[in-house]
DNA sequence: TCCCAATGGTAAAGCTCCTTAACTATTCAA
DNA sequence: TTGAATAGTTAAGGAGCTTTACCATTGGGA
């Protein structure tokens, strides 16, 4: 792969690669610490050390003192180690933070609108991106990677995107304007990889995350690495199979027409047309009457069966160690009792918790898809499984 | 994990590891070739290769003359590499092959019966694996590891196993009569691994095998390994929710209550009450008529219909590169079309075959595990996803 | 105040595993 | 018989690690 806009990073040792790799993900640590954990000789840390110095990598950020002994230097990420931004281009919102690759956040921005159509609010990514660099110190300039989240399954293609052609065009200014690659990814699957690395997945090594709101969607992650599938499209469980009995066949997407919160609404519409009150307007009102109104908690009850169903269904396909639900659904803990039993009577228990990182989840997951994808760079690896724009080729994206 | 139980191979360079993997792999070669695919020069192909020699894991096995120019020697692997044995216990019938790590066949061993009882099956596997291993030539006689294939899932602690203690008894003896590492495995999974390897998702890199028979199950093979899940259960897709609507709730395993052979023989059977013919007796009958007799056509559509459905589960969640269907219904060809438009109207269009390797696969793929295990252990490095019988705790398997 | 145990860091030498460069060995064909 | 082509070895050297020994800095206690 010719990466002519992008200026190759130096070829590191194998100990500075443990080292950068180590500070990056660990955090900042002694000479000593390293040597400990790395298994390293002091005198080889001691060369990592300043090989990485001698780059920018890294940079002394303190002394320790202990009772007795001489001090030690902590070490952390230095500037030329380069940013990376995350951005969450949502149907109502840009959310984007930039950070080093040791995931220290240096800025953020934020903007909300009403629904805006495709081309115009991939014109204010731009807008956000130029804004958020200038927030970002000088000395901290040397951006390496942009990632945008967007509500939508990516393939190599984009064949997905409406809109494709616009977004393509945005994308190459991108490309041309910051010379970074930039990659993109599906907002649910970088929800996922937040809560994995960051949220209610941590400590575990192969959890799911399931978004029930609006739409329905779920991310896959695997040793802390997005599972993708073949073209971006794993964890598109709006596509299961629904209805599906003796009777009746299937419809497209119909998991998502009748899970979706649009379908919670109007069952509750439906059910309180024969009582005088009016139906709650949204799924936060639902939720919030649950415990004092009967009828809210039956339909409640109901939806957290079937979104119990649909976690049995990727549990019967992937058998993970821990399900996150999220999403404005989701992400109410209401659901949880019932979810848990659908699953252990149709499959097997499974732990099964809501989602810590609520409306941040996107951004916070986009940042460390940028990150991984930054240190793997630096550390003269590909960074597998991620969908890379490629300004030579712009009618396609690149896998690497 | 201490493996006292088995000696240690000796620890190799990198580039000696490399030519292992190399003509484990990709079978035998010279050195010029090896130089050539491995990127390492002739001293140090020189040098790889006698040290290779003198563990007696590569052996000369051959002189090339070209045109012109010095002969060259083909290598192979040699006998001290070991031998590998994978067992497909069925219900019906055991085979086993004994291979070396290059999958070269050295023995094999088919028996059948009337359905038994656990015990005696589990029995019978060790007549079995007497029988082969008298069959492998004395100086092949350095026995590596042992994968048994069981129609189960096999989970970390065998939970799911009927008869659990006779069979870790069975376990347990194997272990101190043969004193190498024995793996468990899931039937379909082997199954997916042989067809990923030898058969139908050949130069592909991520294929999933759906076997769809008495019963019906999937394995998943990504870049070469198996999928498991956290403890065995990915691709226990009779565990999918069926039947599921809005008026219906699944019921546990309703997909093989559904789809399994039994339920398609006994649909058969309603539909012909009303002619004067027998309904078809077994699946292989229903299918021979299938182009002849209009009845037979519908019934055999309806259910390529419901396999797809069941393909379009597996596709939402994993977007595979390849499908292979197997096993006694799914092997029919006939199915695919409506497979495939199924799967394409739910989902999007995936590459759809039946399997190649038919009763062999789940042997063969049992096979493949134990050469990747028993290479795994001679390059140093540790086969991760697999379930190992550990005879200190024989009341759990070992994730490996 | 000064010494010393404890800890951090460096210098020197050497080992392993790879390379390049130059050579030798073997083969077939002209 | 000679030489072009290919295979393989020898010798020298370098990268990147280690071990061993030493030096440097610290705070506490004699």
């Amino acid at each position: 792969m010719s990466q002519s806009y992008v200026k190759e990073p130096p070829t590191l040792t194998d100990s500075a690669r443990a080292v950068l790799r180590a500070i990056a993900t660990d955090g900042p640590a002694t000479r000593p610490q390293l040597s400990a954990a790395l298994q390293f000789s002091k005198p080889t840390m001691s060369a990592a050390v300043s090989e990485l110095e001698k780059y920018g990598f890294l940079t002394p950020a303190g002394v320790n003192r202990g009772n007795v002994g001489r001090t030690s230097i902590t070490y952390s990420i230095g500037s030329k180690a380069g940013l990376v931004i995350g951005v969450d281009c949502g149907t109502t919102r840009i959310h984007a933070i930039a950070t080093g690759i040791d995931g220290l956040q240096i800025a953020e921005v934020e903007t909300t609108y009403e629904p805006l159509p495709d081309s115009q609010r991939f014109e204010r990514v731009e807008t956000v991106l130029s804004d958020i660099l200038a927030k970002c110190p000088a000395q901290r300039s040397d951006l390496s990677c942009i990632v945008i989240a967007l509500p939508n399954m990516i393939s190599p293609t984009l064949a997905r995107l409406p809109n494709r052609q616009r977004f393509l065009d945005v994308l190459a200014r991108l490309s041309e304007t910051y010379q970074v690659p930039i990659l993109l990814e599906n907002n649910v699957n970088c929800a996922a990889l937040a809560e994995y690395h960051q949220g209610a997945a941590r400590d575990h090594s192969f959890a799911v995350y399931m978004q029930i709101g609006v739409n329905v969607g779920m991310g896959i992650v695997i040793d802390g690495r997005l599972f993708r599938g073949f073209k971006g499209g794993a964890g598109e469980i709006a596509h299961l199979p629904f209805p599906w009995s003796e009777s009746e066949q299937p419809a497209p997407l119909g998991v998502e027409s009748y899970l979706g919160a649009k379908a919670l609404l109007e069952r509750a519409g439906e059910t309180w047309k024969s009582k005088a009150q009016e139906a709650p307007g949204d799924t936060s009102k639902l939720f919030a009457i649950v415990e004092s109104e009967p009828t809210a908690s039956m339909i409640v009850d109901r939806h957290a069966r079937d979104i119990g169903n649909l976690a049995a269904a990727c549990v019967s396909v992937l058998d993970p160690e821990l399900i996150v639900v999220g999403g404005g659904v989701g992400q109410n803990a209401r659901l949880l009792p019932e979810i848990r039993n659908t699953v252990e009577r149709l499959c097997w228990p499974v732990d099964i918790v809501v989602g810590e990182l609520s409306n941040k989840a996107t951004v916070v997951g986009a940042v460390r898809l940028a990150m991984d994808f930054a240190l793997a760079r630096l550390l003269g690896e590909n960074a597998k499984a991620a969908f890379l724009f490629s300004p030579d080729q712009a009618s396609r994206l690149v896998s690497v």
